[in-house]
DNA sequence: GGTGAAAACTAGTCGGC
DNA sequence: GCCGACTAGTTTTCACC
């Protein structure tokens, strides 16, 4: 189903999106079209879900990085979840987990004082860890 | 530093990298070149740090989905390190982290059976906590 | 499922504002 | 710092293999 030249075009779009059909078509010996054929059978298959950015978010004012686990009993979810929304600008992803809590929360935060007002928050409806990522 | 149409570049960049400059600049009520101008400077500032796509692990033969939190003494770091290296194919991000736990780790296995060799591989030199994502 | 050539479109440069 | 036009290069389509 994925064969070497698939492996190597998603290793090269992964490194960079915005490269030319032609060079990406030169890296995994294939011409232009080819890749480009390639490409959108990745994309329809769903491999590929999307062309994106990495952004630094320290460079957009948000330097502190949070991972915060959550435990919270089922009646409470829907509360969580609302919380999340209402501070959506802060969260990064949230994975529905099994094992050790129920959500893995990651964020980024302007200050510590918005975290700590972010947690303040959090504890009027879940248990939580906090873990926060250095550098 | 970064003004309303550099956020709107971001945000749709986040979702199409790939969009042409002339389109990108409709978006922001800017030409073309001048967004490709715009969007050179985000990359020289490092707000952007690169172009890439989203990859859906699962249809590569990667459905499991772990985040594990490592705890383990100083002594031992070395000893993690060279595991992870060894193991790079599952690796996605490994975060050093302060708080609960020493080091998160984020990988994604082909099967529970190898999820279960590379835990018995760390249980030799660390402590750690498995949370499985579920979806 | 691939190639190569042609037409349509895009990016980057540059003068002017 | 942005616009518009120009040139070079890229994408896409298509006939063919």
């Amino acid at each position: 189903m994925l064969d070497e030249t698939d492996s190597l075009i998603l290793d090269a779009l992964r490194t960079n999106s915005r490269i030319t059909m032609k060079e990406l078509g030169e890296k995994v010996h294939l011409s232009g079209p080819a890749a480009s054929t390639r490409v959108e059978k990745l994309e329809d298959a769903r491999v590929i879900e999307g062309f994106t950015i990495k952004v630094n978010p320290e460079k957009m004012g948000y330097p502190v990085h949070a991972f915060i686990t959550i435990f919270t009993s089922s009646s409470y979810h829907t509360h969580y979840l609302n919380l999340l929304e209402a501070n959506e600008q802060y969260v990064v992803r949230n994975h529905k987990i099994s094992g050790d809590g129920c959500y893995l929360l990651e964020c980024h935060f302007p200050s510590n004082k918005v975290l700590d007002e972010f947690l303040v928050q959090l504890e009027s409806h879940v248990n939580y860890k906090l873990s926060i990522v250095i550098n």
